[in-house]
DNA sequence: CATTGTTTTAAGGTTACTTTAAGTATTCCC
DNA sequence: GGGAATACTTAAAGTAACCTTAAAACAATG
């Protein structure tokens, strides 16, 4: 995991960058809150480790700012400041968390830890191919970072395509997979939701196999 | 957001029960571990507030049994024991955060919004979309700077609807996120809601997908 | 215990999605 | 090229989902 400390003592910033490389940590270290924002712009870190106490910049300012900008970059605040109404204020604006100095160096380890945990299992169910971006959790769809608006059966249909892309769905299997047991249709309501599909997609998004079925390429 | 309270001292439950929906929590209530365990199992919580002294079963067991089941469930540890080691084992083992009791009311719920925001979109206590503004730790709505008097059912919805903004929530979430377990609703209460939330706020500003749920967009 | 405000229930009206069905366009094969 | 099969499009009919309203049940407050 890449940090940012930002960090305006040296003596505890030098103390902090050995301590948390010899834990396997990658460190970048700042100690102004210009130089912490261009490198949060730059998105060159997973975490930020940040001292209130800075000389350019009230630190909760900069948290405030780097929340607007990147959303969930995960913020670890240090400060000699007590008392529980800024403790709140600091996590109300956005860290992730909080430790009051002096602190533990061990504590500030496992601290760092729940941190990297959380960002590993950070699920998003998307899937893009082309210019197409499809959020099964969301319901959304996107084509060229426009959202398109699509029916209930409309989703479910080209959810199946995607999810298999690059293979040929059969029209039996998407039949079988858009409704359920009792209600099979009698009808070419499958061709339908395929057409109107189209006109909301990308020209040949959709590739027709005749006697066989539909398909979109990973492409 | 659905809590999990596991906490076996019935007067201290009580007391956080009430404060905490009238934060707009949605809390379910055990006393034990077993209980709690198997609640974790159905899913049913997007948080976990555990204390660690419990009558049949180690907190700190429960809390690793749980990390094995269900990987980034918050748990919020409440404890009474104090010193730095034990701390760092509860997170180490997962807990994402930690109160030493006692603790005052209002830093539960800043560390509260500090999960929620994690797990919904990195909003912070104060969201504000288009012309309206909805202040999560005031329990305050605005529309063109205009204050609005919402209800507490309403004001959730509102809340779930535009933490998650851009996103769709489907009927089902917005229904598991505004009741707790006994009280699950048999009618169409939501849509009543909606439709009373729709008449205090800009045209449009709710929109709805039709098989699926509702949204508010970013815009 | 009466008043007030909130929440839920229930019913009818409305909208927009889905299917049907019929006509048009393609592709395939002789 | 002509005929048959398959696929596409369109528009209208059918239907399920949603919206609104009003009234009943419930909860909070003085």
């Amino acid at each position: 995991m890449r940090l940012l400390l930002v960090e305006d003592d040296l003596d505890l910033a030098k103390g902090l960058l050995l301590a948390l490389s010899a834990q396997g940590f990658v460190v970048n270290h700042v100690s102004t809150g210009k130089h912490a924002l261009s490198s949060i712009k730059a998105k060159d870190c997973d975490a930020v480790i940040l001292d209130l106490g800075l000389p350019d910049m009230d630190g909760l300012d900069l948290l405030k700012q780097s929340r607007q900008r990147e959303g969930n970059l995960p913020v670890l605040v240090l400060t000699a400041r007590d008392g529980i109404d800024d403790r709140i204020r600091g996590l109300d604006l956005g860290a992730d968390d909080y430790l009051v100095k002096p602190f533990a160096m061990p504590e500030l380890f496992a601290r760092l830890r729940v941190i990297e945990r959380r960002l590993g299992t950070a699920a998003t169910h998307l899937i893009k191919l082309q210019q197409v971006e499809l959020d099964t959790s969301a319901h959304l769809v996107r084509v060229e970072d426009e959202a398109v608006s699509l029916s209930r059966r409309e989703f479910m249909l080209l959810k199946e395509l995607m999810e298999s892309a690059g293979r040929i769905k059969t029209r039996e299997q998407l039949e079988a997979s858009l409704y359920a047991w009792g209600e099979e249709v009698a009808s070419n309501a499958l061709e339908v939701h395929i057409s109107n599909l189209r006109k909301k997609l990308p020209k040949d998004f959709i590739k027709t196999l005749r006697g066989v079925g539909y398909s979109v390429s990973v492409g």
